[in-house]
RNA sequence: GGCCCGUUCGUCUAAGGGUUAGGACACCACCCUUUCACGGUGGUGAUACGAGUUCGAAUCUCGUACGGGCUACCA
């Protein structure tokens, strides 16, 4: 019997979480649910001094908004809490002194000064980082590999600021499977002794994301492929503390590209398109960046096009609700390689997500657009009628503003010159022929509506379709928007009969 | 620079030794619609390059080129 799968995302509260990060938190959602397993959230604040108020929030705000609500988490609660590192931080210490005991970590004193000073030295105007803290320099550096016992005791005892680092060994090939990319080996030789415990005491993601794995009992670890070349270091800690049997399984996901290599923030405000899946303001610099969400886009669609990128099933099947994801979702069909964010395609599946959704399923995304769009909603019924008849030519949720702004008041704007060019007085004439005849109508629907403008124009000895086009700017305002007499049965008889009335003398 | 990962239409991808290399988005044309869309039909368009293995290679191997990631007391 295998073991429970337990998952985790493990974001940093740094800013907001653009496509990637939610890829990876559905990714590791997905796994989770096929499995029957448990999924975690755990917040990786440790560097105090990249922290930023409402990052968490924001967070599980919008892990909410997509429909991927964790097991266990900070908000959530869970048996192996608690789920914030920095909450978390007296634990750490022992694991990186164990590791010193067993020779395979040891305590630096260099200065952060010192260090930079080396690498400048060390750099002569190459590119940079020719300096690595690694079995080749330890021995210059200060520290307890290199000093006698007796001082490392006394810098210890003044409580000299210092750091454990481990010690990556000399010549070892560190492999292991990775759930996508099959078997990936590293020379040890070629890394650096990674900072494990920092002076301020919080240990570095390298240490905390073993210890946490281990305590929280995590049977997968998935990751961005940002994580690959530091994987050799996570596998030693692995084996010194914990032993390679308890290790999780690893998968590092493909990046999602912009389109200029990797997807920025910048990206958004240059190329048109959100990157962050809500909108997000730095509260320090003040910098905003526009979200999926506020653009117009509804969480399923968000997500089936999140999955795409870099999975598929096989099939040439591409809409998929979260359920069915969780279905068919295989770790083995998800990509090696990365994948260029295309908004078009994005808006794609915005549109179909919007045709396939019932009026009631975007009644309220719909309001919220029309409300900052300055329309107000009093009547439900009402809108779920307008809902129903522009929804399949809306790609975004703002569309709805345009096309259903003239159901809720009088356009601002008659494009007469739509309509001056081909207009006659025969033409003025069966309007006002014709609104009399909708002022004394009973029956009041589509196809009366339409029978009745038939009729008319066949007296009249007029094409009822060089009538259709004037009508609808009448009663819209411009040349969009659903057929023109099911837009006449919604706004009713009295707002028709004063839209004509208004519009009429403008055609002279 | 070093290390690691990757490379099929413009983009997302299917095809895990034998197919006219398939689909979707985008684009173009036509049809439907006397609005704008939806929809329908058709079209343009790809295996980075070079060797090798094989009767046969997009698929396996090697090299080259290109792309990306990492190289902090950041995650």
């Amino acid at each position: 019997m295998s073991k429970r799968v337990r998952v985790r995302f493990a974001p940093s509260p740094t800013g907001g979480l653009h496509l990637g990060g939610v890829r990876t938190v559905l990714f590791n959602y997905l796994f989770a649910k096929k499995h029957q397993g448990d999924f975690i959230v755990r917040i990786e604040d440790t560097d105090q001094s990249r922290y930023v108020p409402g990052a968490e929030e924001y967070i599980f705000d919008t892990l909410r908004w997509c429909g991927l609500e964790p097991d266990e988490s900070v908000q959530h609660g869970g048996n192996y809490g608690p789920y914030r590192q920095s909450e978390r931080k007296a634990g750490y210490r022992q694991y990186a002194e164990q590791l010193v005991k067993q020779g395979h970590a040891y305590y630096a004193f260099d200065t952060p000064e010192e260090l930079d000073q080396v690498r400048k030295a060390t750099d002569k105007n190459g590119e940079g980082h020719s300096f690595q803290y690694d079995h080749t320099v330890r021995m210059k550096m200060r520290n307890s590999l290199n000093l006698l016992e007796s001082e490392v005791q006394q810098l210890l005892n003044a409580q000299t600021p210092h750091v454990i680092r481990i010690k990556m060994p000399e010549n070892e090939t560190v492999s292991f499977t990775d759930m996508i990319r099959g078997e990936v080996s590293f020379e040890t030789a070629l890394s650096d002794d990674k900072v494990l415990l920092k002076a301020d005491g919080m240990p570095t993601y390298h240490l905390a994301v073993v210890v946490d794995d281990h305590l929280m009992e995590i049977s997968h670890a998935f990751r961005g492929e940002e994580w690959l070349p530091s994987a050799p270091v996570h596998i030693l800690l692995w084996k010194y503390l914990f032993g390679l049997n308890s290790m999780p399984q690893w998968a590092h996901f493909p990046l999602i590209l912009g389109p200029q290599g990797k997807l920025s923030k910048r990206d958004g405000a240059k190329y048109g398109f959100p990157v962050f899946a809500m909108n997000w303001k730095d509260p320090k610099t003040g910098e905003f960046t526009e979200g999926f969400k506020e653009k117009g886009f509804i969480p399923e669609a968000f997500i089936n096009l999140l999955a795409l990128l870099g999975w598929n099933d096989g099939t040439e099947k591409e809409l998929y609700s979260l359920d069915e994801l969780a279905e068919e979702f295989t770790m083995e069909r998800v990509h090696s390689s990365g994948a260029k964010f295309d908004f078009e395609k994005a808006k794609w599946f915005n549109h179909e997500w919007i045709k396939m959704a019932s009026p009631d399923r975007l009644q309220e995304d719909v309001k919220r657009f029309l409300g900052e769009g300055g329309i107000s909603v009093t009547d439900d019924s009402y809108l779920a009628k307008v809902i129903g008849l522009v929804k399949e030519r809306c790609t975004l949720l703002s569309d709805f503003v345009q096309q259903t702004d003239f159901f809720f008041r009088a356009p601002a704007v008659i494009d007469q010159e739509a309509v001056k060019p081909k207009w006659s007085e025969a033409k003025k004439e069966f309007f006002q022929t014709y609104a009399a005849q909708l002022q004394t109508t009973g029956e009041w629907n589509a196809e009366h509506l339409e029978q009745l403008f038939k009729e008319t124009a066949a007296e009249k000895a007029i094409k009822p379709g060089e009538l259709q086009l004037p009508f609808r700017i009448m009663l819209v305002g411009g040349k969009f928007g659903p057929q023109v007499f099911q837009i006449a049965e919604l706004l009713g008889k009295d707002e028709t009969l004063a839209r004509i009335q208004h519009a009429l003398p403008l055609f002279e």
